[in-house]
DNA sequence: CAGCCTTA
DNA sequence: TAAGGCTGG
């Protein structure tokens, strides 16, 4: 989650349009925890349907591949499997995070504090059992594809990209140019105005490419060296990084020693945690192969049907959403008709 | 987040 | 009609 690459690679601003037609693998459950953490009402709390159960992330998807099809945009839905076990005390740290947010929700709640509040509610956002399964449903109503990768689902979408059978990863992550990611995609939206918590601003979100051989070609580097420099600032592996080492002296430090065993003022530190495993998760990852990602056919009446029926969806806005696609869908086979006439 | 309605 | 605010479930 934490890995500041931000300031280092070359990163090109983009639009969804110039997508059209392109399979773009897509990191799950990145997706799903962002529509989990911000798919919420004013005080915080998530939208949820008859019976309470939390439908944010069915929104987010619906909304969101709506527009993907309707752009002609190929997305494939990678899922997390298990995580390496040096994850473990990232998945700690994270947990007491959520710990430690729901009591600050609390306290915010009790003073009435709604800006604080939805802040908090936000930083206590988990992905529940069956979230996985019925975000899939969604997915196959769309006949959208998706893999279940044996490890981090990020390293699979890499994988694709590499393949060729896939144009582009996308994640707000930067992990995945460690994966070795050709192309990396984030903010994979419709660009638009975003609030900063507590403050009366808005940025302008837009999509943005990083093309990771432009990005070692700029900085001079290899992929190793790039995976160092991640470790030295720290990755979900080694959470804390190095003492006093953001991304500037990262980089700095591989460009005059090469590499990690090569720096003289980290040695102590680095005896402290088992940095070749961690490379090694990024230079060799588990990742799923794939025979032919198939794409299928919208079930309207199946997607109408859950997210009214059993999900408490409006249906008039369902309606006149999935309208939308099918005008759209339509469009585009009148275009490719006319291509083959 | 994303759609839709209000506003000027 | 473009930006800002409100609401969805």
């Amino acid at each position: 989650m934490g890995l500041n690459l931000k300031e280092l690679v070359v990163r090109e601003k983009t639009t969804l349009e110039s997508f059209s037609s392109k399979v773009i693998a897509i990191d799950a459950y990145n997706a799903i925890y962002q529509f989990l953490a911000s798919i919420r009402g004013p005080d915080g709390l998530q939208l949820s349907d008859s019976e309470g159960r939390i439908t944010s992330h069915l929104s987010g998807l619906l909304y969101r591949n709506i527009n993907f099809l309707s752009l002609g945009i190929k997305p494939v839905y990678v899922f997390d499997g298990k995580p390496p076990s040096l994850k473990t005390a990232e998945i700690e740290r994270r947990k007491q995070i959520k710990k430690d947010a729901t009591i600050k929700y609390e306290k915010a709640i009790a003073e009435g504090n709604l800006e604080d509040a939805r802040k908090f509610a936000q930083q206590t956002t988990s992905m529940k059992d069956g979230m996985v399964k019925e975000s899939k449903q969604i997915l196959s109503y769309f006949g959208i594809p998706y893999i279940d990768a044996a490890s981090e689902g990020e390293a699979t979408a890499a994988h694709l990209t590499n393949t060729g059978q896939a144009y582009a990863s996308a994640s707000q992550d930067f992990d995945s140019i460690l994966c070795g990611a050709k192309r990396l995609i984030r903010n994979f939206t419709n660009s638009g105005r975003r609030k900063i918590p507590n403050r009366n601003t808005y940025v302008e979100i837009e999509p943005e490419i990083i093309e990771t051989q432009k990005t070692l070609d700029s900085l001079e580097i290899t992929r190793e060296q790039i995976v160092d420099i991640g470790i030295l600032i720290g990755t979900d592996f080694n959470p804390n990084g190095f003492d006093r080492i953001g991304p500037k002296t990262a980089l700095k430090m591989i460009k005059q020693y090469s590499r990690l065993e090569d720096i003289p003022q980290i040695q102590e530190q680095l005896q402290t945690i088992e940095y070749e495993k961690i490379r090694k998760i990024f230079l060799e990852p588990i990742v799923t192969d794939v025979d032919e990602i198939v794409f299928g056919k919208v079930d309207y009446e199946g997607m109408t049907n859950y997210l009214v029926k059993e999900r408490s969806f409006s249906e008039d806005r369902i309606q006149s959403s999935l309208n939308r696609l099918r005008k759209a869908l339509e469009k585009k086979s009148h275009n490719l008709d006319q291509w083959f006439s």
